[in-house]
DNA sequence: TCAGTCATGATACTCTGTATCATCACAACC
DNA sequence: GGTTGTGATGATACAGAGTATCATGACTGA
């Protein structure tokens, strides 16, 4: 899995590493592609790790692997996914926008144009807001499911 | 208090009531006047009320009133908060947007400018993706924190 | 007044996430 | 080699968010 390899030279690169447990949770995630909870994740694990994963595992090593821009986040529906950009050299300057089907639940991963990111910084300067780094995510109806 | 005035002829409107229970919510988050948890409220309302407020009957009454549009749930926060347009005549065509500050933690309410709103279909629109009806959330600094 | 319907009360439970402390593994250093 | 320090993992317990289910109450309309 070349995915794992540029993984873990993306952690080289920042000085940490990918142990062995972070790995496996990340394979999981990449198997599943989608977007799964925390808890789904770890019975994932559990199902083909020969060793208990514990949730609590599951859930530093998920800190961890967002900390590396490996996985996101999305904080709508609480769920995990990894980054589409695993093993491209795609840097997240733009802000990363995820489109969430409301049937299937797949995840689409898209940058932030920058038409948007004006938009909504000029809504939000309008008031004196200063908008963090955060993604954005909508939600609707993939192209399967329509 | 006004505001319940107006909710209480919006329910009438739809054809359905605004009980006392519901009356109750509503003002203890009207007076809170920040986004709280369903179980922060059901305290605030303990606090207040003489009878006391099951947290299971807290949640089916916000249900009811994000029905009516007379109040907000932040999904990236699990908070609820009351709609800024309770006693004014705003229909909620456009979709509101909501400023969350990560310092005070303070929540306003705007509306998705039609910029933003076809900036983000046609992001969409290009992977073959449908946008439902929901909010958009952004995080960040407000005008006091900063 | 009696039945039907909607609102509320009460209990229990699941799912999500955090706090805390113990243990393990590995690397640097003497 | 032995020791020590640090980061990763294990284990237990708990807090917070939300749902399922069934019982009861209140009002409406025949």
């Amino acid at each position: 899995m070349d995915k794992i390899l540029s993984a873990e030279q993306k952690c080289a690169d920042n000085g940490v590493k990918l142990t062995k447990r972070r790995k496996q949770v990340l394979t999981a995630l990449l198997e599943c592609n989608a977007a799964v909870s925390a808890y789904e994740l770890t019975e994932l694990c559990n199902q083909q790790g020969e060793t208990a994963m514990p949730a609590m595992s599951v859930y530093r090593i998920l800190d961890f692997l967002e900390g590396q821009s490996l996985v996101h986040r999305l904080s709508t529906t609480n769920k995990y996914i990894a980054c589409s950009h695993i093993s491209c050299d795609h840097t997240h300057f733009t802000r990363p926008q995820f489109l969430i089907c409301n049937d299937c639940t797949r995840v689409q991963e898209v940058d932030v144009t920058s038409e948007t990111l004006s938009a909504i910084e000029r809504v939000a300067a309008d008031v004196g807001f200063n908008l963090s780094d955060k993604q954005l995510e909508v939600s609707g109806t993939c192209s399967n499911c329509k």
